[in-house]
DNA sequence: TATGAATGAGTTTTCATTCAT
DNA sequence: AATGAATGAAAACTCATTCAT
């Protein structure tokens, strides 16, 4: 690689981060082009020269970050853990990956996730795919007899992810407090709770329908 | 209530209901005033007139549907039952809230609850009752022995909750099934998934940190 | 007069004298109908039974004046007094009414007389007879050899009117002092300069006061 | 400089004189920011490259040349000349520049220096400083004994003031005779009315108040 | 690559005016 | 006479995108 092309990649990543800390800052509508490449300093042209258009780099940012975790989840369903070894897994992977980039999980969870009308559509099957990944190792386990049977796995799958996006939103809105133990414990928790359930266990209790 | 005031009701819970349905069609951002008016069958500055401006109209559509659930909440915690039946009032509340108008709730769930730099923002208090109040039941579960003590309840508000925002979530996005039964199963399937865990209980299962 | 007739005309003249409040106040364009409404504290429907439109509010506001001024001017020319008690007498007059009513004058200086592109074109020949009147006295002023017969009449007139409005300007615009005594002398001073000339008058032509 | 800032600097003074034409023709409030990118021959947007809002190309345009005269007035002040050659050269200047450029003189005095709610109330301390530069020249000649005392310089200056913006105002509205040579012997007129007086001085002349 | 001037479609909002009651 | 709901035209302003340099 050359210089003259890595010093290129810089600026292309120069604007991706930039963006970032826009989107995260203003919202994706609330922010323009121009505020990308002044927070990145850069004449705003170049931004197209980067990218076809404003969309095109929040769909970037959000598929870059999406198939780590898509690889992460892929990797982990193929081991030979616990299912509860597997969640906590991915439940750690996104709270490490919102600490480790909080505005980027902001902006993921924001602008994409729940975006029925513009991001969360167009990216809707990649979206899914980590959600029947996660609903294939609940299926799993519920047939090697770990997790109750009657819990439809796709609905359960949803519970779970729906449980840790809600709390990093908890945290994109300062409604939960964020230091490191309240992450760390946020991982337990939210698996503990899912997995073993609130209520305390005891003997021949019925979890009857 | 003289028929001039009913007359002007009407239109305005006209609007209200015609951006109801443009707001979940196409989104808040993408729809224009006079979407609306047109959905509405109104003069575009009627809209105006009854609201100062397109967000007001969303604000007054939130507040509504959003108090009437905090009253259910209240409602529901004073009673003397227990908090898996406490919990299984507000899901089956936030449940039925969709099947009776899922365009209301889809617009709730995708333009304010997560929108961290408008509306979301805007109503952060209003929205933070509820999970407040849902943390209250569950700390109260726990001094009672019936949860779990080592898990913060306010997390775990935020879990139960991101739970059920997550299912509807899956319907407005058409990734789970919505047929009459799945809602119905959907209300038991939260509650027992955050209650009384997804696996399988067995006598003495240590789930010790 | 009925007193219904008599209430009627109440509300009209309401109307007119919240308007010149108004307008005075936000000046034409900046406010709407419903603030003259507000203001007179009626509907504001009932601004237009009144009156065709906006415009013609003003346009009754000034006419009303000017239309007095006009007499004014006009039983001032028929007197067989010396050319400066006339002048005297106009701008007295134009001074008491900014004395009697400053936020009708503030209207009818800032919106109509120098509004080139609506109200002052509108009533131009309305406005240029006053200005015709008084070039008229300056010139009979100079036929009788009390004037200098060198300054063309006209434009003598529109100097004198443009001296007296540009001190109500001042007072408008809050750049001189406006107590009683300051409105009084401003009367003779706006005359003794016109006639007599600001330069002390040398040998043979003292101008003493 | 550049050949592409000489370029940018031209669209720029290009939108600034379409401007002038566009307010001296229909208005300020009239004219439409489409009509002057129109009358400039650009793009509606480059308006808004330029100037962050139509009153800001109003502005830009009082500033210009109010500052220019405000730079004429100081140098005429600094001057050893007679208060009458002072005067004179102010009074020029003003004809002068509406000879030069009517429209801009139009719009300055129509738009600006009256308007109590809008741009008169923004530049009034502009404004307000050739008022007292004036007021200046009139308190020094009289205390040297050329001016009567006993006219108040403030008021004395906007008389002088007005007088002369009265004169454009009757050209503007068409009411006085603008050939070249009215113009020229206005400069003279209002001079020679407000300092020498218009009337015929002779021995023993009282001007008793 | 890099710049930023230039373009112009698109939308909210305002508010004078009308009109049914 | 009086009300104020209803209408809809009009315009400022924004900003993504293009393109000449």
């Amino acid at each position: 690689m050359s210089p003259r092309t890595k010093s290129a990649q810089d600026k292309r990543r120069l604007i991706l981060d930039a963006a970032v800390r826009v989107f995260a800052r203003q919202g994706f509508h609330a922010c323009r082009v121009s505020d990308i490449a002044d927070e990145a300093g850069v004449a705003y042209g170049l931004v197209y020269h980067y990218f076809a258009s404003k969309e095109q780099v929040l769909d970037t940012l959000f598929l870059e970050r999406w198939n780590i975790m898509l690889d992460l989840i892929r990797e982990v369903e193929s081991q030979r853990i616990p299912v509860r070894e597997k969640l906590s897994a991915i439940a750690s992977f996104i709270v490490d990956s919102y600490q480790h980039d909080p505005d980027l999980m902001k902006v993921i969870i924001v602008e994409v996730t729940r975006a029925a009308h513009s991001f969360g559509e167009t990216h809707i099957d990649t979206i899914r795919e980590a959600y029947d990944l996660i609903g294939g190792m609940i299926a799993q386990a519920q047939q090697e007899g770990v997790f109750k049977a009657e819990i439809e796995p796709r609905f359960a799958a949803m519970a779970f992810y729906g449980a840790i996006e809600q709390l990093l939103t908890g945290w994109i809105f300062d409604l939960l407090p964020q230091g490191p133990d309240d992450l760390e414990r946020a991982k337990w928790l939210v698996v503990e709770t899912v997995c073993g359930g609130l209520e305390v266990a005891h003997a021949g209790q019925p979890s009857v329908r």
